[in-house]
DNA sequence: GTCTATAACCTGATAGAC
DNA sequence: GTCTATCAGGTTATAGAC
C-alpha cells in the first residue's frame, strides 16, 4: 500500500466518523503520523481525498451491476440474489467506505459532483431495468416501480450500519434471511 | 412560531442540506436575517439548535410507537401498518428534521448524546418487540428479527430521500404499495 | 433584541529549508 | 518526502453600547 492509499485509508475512516467537514487536514495527518503540509506531497487537496473514495466506490459498485445485468444466463431472481450479495460484501470489507459514499458526498463540487450524481443515476436505472423487467415477465409483483427500486435499495445501502454487529449470523445466513425478506416478504401467508 | 422556532426552523434546512459542521452560525443567521451574535440572545450554542431538532423528533417517533405497541385492539399487522404510516407522514412533512436526526446526530455531545442513543435503543426494542410477537404468534415469517428489523427500519428512516420525488402516487397508494413490498415482498408467487 | 467589535482559536493551503 | 513557519481567512462565543 502506497503512503498515498494509507492517507486516504486513514481519512475515509474519520469521515465515516465525524463527517467530511468535521476532519480537518491536521486530523487526517495525526492519524499517519506526518505533519499536515506533508500531505500535500501525496495529494493536492481534501476534496481529492474524497473524490479518490467516493468515485472510485461508486464505479464499483456501478461495474458489477453492468455485469450482472448484462449476463443472459441470469434470472431477474438471480440478478438481485447477486446485488444483495455485492451489497453485503462491500459493507463487510469496506463500511467506512459505504459510508462516505451514502452520506458524504454532499461535500463533492463542480465536476466531481456531477461524476457522483451520474454514477448514482446509472446504477438506480440499471436496478430499475430489472425490476421493470420482472414486473413484465410477471416474475415481479405489478407495484410502482419506483417504490420497490428505493425500498430494496435505502436497505441495501444502509447495509453497513449494521451487518457487522450481527456477528450471530454466518455472512450466508444473513444474506439468505435478507433475501427472503426483501424478497419474499415477512408476513407468514396462510397455506389454507 | 417564536424568534427561537423560526432559528431552529432554517438551521434544519440549513443542516440537512450541507451538514452541521459545514453550516456556520453566520449562515443560520443570515438565514433568519439577523447577525450571528442575536442568536445568542435565543440558543445558548449551536450545539443546542441541533440538540432541539434531534431529540425533538426523537421523541415523537418514541411517543409514537409507544402508544401503538399498547393498543391492545391492535394485531401485528396493523401495528406496522401504523408505524409505517407515521414514516411516510413525518418524512413528508418534515423532511428536514427527520434528515437531522438521521444523519447529523453524530454531532450531537455528552448528555445529549446519551438522550439520543437511548431514545433510538427504546424506538428499536418496541419494534424488536411486535417482530418477536409476530415470530412467536406465527404471523411473521421465522427469521432472524435484526434482520428483519434493520431491513424495515432501513427503508422507512430513509423515507426522507425519496418520497417527496414520487409525486406520480397518492399518499394513499404510496402507502399501501410500500406495505405491501415491506410485508409481502416483491416476488410473485405462483399459485399453481 | 439587535448591533459592532473582538477574543481565542481553527481552517486549507503554500513557501522554502533540509 | 517531511519538516517549520506562515498566510489569509473562517470558527464559536462574549462584552458592552444602544
Amino acid at each position: 500500500m502506497t503512503r498515498r492509499d494509507e492517507i486516504i485509508k486513514q481519512a475515509g475512516l474519520l469521515f465515516s466518523l465525524k463527517g467530511y467537514s468535521a476532519v480537518s487536514m491536521r486530523d487526517i495527518a495525526k492519524a499517519v503520523d506526518i505533519k499536515a503540509a506533508s500531505l500535500y506531497n501525496h495529494l493536492p487537496s481534501k476534496q481529492a481525498i474524497l473524490e479518490a473514495i467516493v468515485l472510485n466506490l461508486a464505479n464499483t459498485f456501478v461495474n458489477h451491476i453492468h455485469d450482472v445485468n448484462q449476463n443472459p444466463s441470469f434470472s431477474t431472481r438471480q440478478k438481485l440474489s447477486e446485488i444483495i450479495q455485492q451489497h453485503i460484501d462491500l459493507s463487510l470489507q469496506q463500511p467506512e467506505s459505504v459510508a462516505v459514499l451514502n452520506t458524504e458526498w454532499i461535500h463533492l463540487n463542480g465536476e466531481a459532483l456531477d461524476k457522483f450524481k451520474a454514477k448514482r443515476f446509472t446504477y438506480e436505472q440499471e436496478l430499475r431495468e430489472i425490476i421493470k423487467n420482472g414486473i413484465q415477465e410477471q416474475s415481479i409483483t405489478k407495484r410502482d416501480p419506483e417504490v420497490i427500486l428505493f425500498s430494496i435499495l435505502s436497505t441495501l445501502r444502509t447495509l453497513n450500519l449494521w451487518v457487522a454487529k450481527r456477528k450471530h449470523l454466518t455472512v450466508e445466513d444473513l444474506k439468505a434471511d435478507l433475501e427472503t425478506i426483501l424478497l419474499y416478504g415477512i408476513i407468514r401467508q396462510n397455506k389454507s
